[in-house]
DNA sequence: ACTGATTTGTGCGTATGTATC
DNA sequence: TGATACATACGCACAAATCAG
């Protein structure tokens, strides 16, 4: 089988692939037009389209009518499941992953929060913003929503730790559990856009959980916007 | 505690909560602007925005700064796990969920395509285009890939039955399950914003799936777009 | 709001190579 | 050998979306 004859547009299909994973063309950028390919190839547009076709099937490239085509940012995967943990799970990956601390502060709940988290209206919560990178991109902003009663001073030892997982084994909290997740999608606010340093406003997954710890007692509301195209979320069931 | 005084912000929040619950603002319709609803309530705008505010977090509401707020409209909750189905999924919510038929035809696989159902590259699949509806509205279009073996006449089952689950057991599968589910969100392209009757570009939350029989062998691969602001997916843990 | 240039999307026609019966 | 079917590749034309002015 070595050695088989490939067709040209195979060919034209493992070139472009090979610029794109090699670095020729950087995720983001755009790739030639048709036009500029078919003259590179010797070949005629239409084969050039079949090629293109199967780098966008491949998931790496994107095209838009009158625009162009741009080399797709490989998104990271966020495994999503019971034990979901964002500094378990993007490390697992050598994505030199990391949180970063934006806001805290005790607040009063919202009923919206209150209602969540199986407290009275108005209870004292600890609220935290943070940011997530991985490999030098935002990747999602989140608010988090913990029961202020038990963990006084949560917000200052997340400080310290930089990780909401061994803030609460600090309060003998050895192990938590996603109860749901309630994923949607829409445009991303200003504010938002700003966070994860979009250039425009793109679209954003919208992913409202809560977290229960080992008696099933609600431990953490949050809502966590990740950037739409550089994340994919993955389900896996067992 | 019942008759317990409420505050003015609190009773604006809760009025303007059942106009909208009522049917006096229409989901997608704009809410008055906060200067008509100061007058309306004699309070100040800070109070109005006090109340908006917690409107927004119920998910009753969403503002754009220059634009003004419009009702949202509340998101089908799609349900996703183990055992995902549509025509199930659906009609517990008393939805008058229905699925219809796009386009179907017996093509020979992608590479992408034929690597995620464990086929060689080339080989024969069903493929089946519809689009999900609830409550008149447009939430999902879809594209599935079933291998053509052992399922010969599929389409035509298909067709007949208007449900994938009934073409299965057709075949003598009694039962699959969801083996992966990989999300993320971008924009519509032109052709899905006019399956899914929008008016404009709008997010769209996309799923890759995969679902396999009671044996573990590939099933059906399949990419769903659901409308991102009309569809809720639910991951629940057990 | 309009115009023209650029780029991708789509359709049809033609020719050629290859596998099968 | 011939007939047929199918995939590949090129040529040409126009539609549709985008963008810059």
């Amino acid at each position: 089988m070595a050695g088989m004859k490939l067709l040209l547009w195979q060919r034209i299909r493992d070139e472009l692939a090979r610029d794109i994973q090699g670095g020729t063309f950087r995720p983001g950028e755009p790739l030639p037009t048709e036009k500029e390919l078919a003259a590179r190839f010797s070949a005629h547009r239409h084969t050039i389209r079949r090629a293109m076709r199967e780098l966008r099937e491949m998931g790496l490239a994107r095209t838009d009518q009158g625009r162009g085509s741009v080399v797709i940012e490989q998104p990271f995967e966020y495994q999503m499941g019971r034990r979901t943990r964002f500094s378990e799970n993007m490390s697992l990956h050598e994505l030199s992953a990391r949180s970063h601390f934006l806001y805290g502060d005790v607040i009063s709940a919202s009923e919206h929060v209150a209602k969540r988290l199986g407290l009275r209206p108005r209870a004292r919560v600890n609220y935290i913003e943070m940011y997530g990178e991985a490999q030098g991109k935002r990747v999602f902003v989140a608010s988090q929503y913990i029961p202020h009663a038990n963990m006084e001073e949560l917000i200052a030892v997340f400080k310290k730790t930089g990780s909401l997982t061994k803030s609460y084994s600090y309060y003998g909290v050895r192990d938590y559990f996603r109860k749901y997740s309630r994923i949607t999608a829409r445009m991303s606010s200003a504010e938002e856009a700003r966070h994860l340093q979009l250039a425009h406003r793109q679209p954003v997954l919208v992913v409202e959980y809560l977290n229960v710890d080992q008696s099933g007692a609600p431990l953490e509301f949050g809502i966590t916007r990740f950037c739409g195209d550089r994340i994919e979320l993955v389900v896996e069931e067992k």
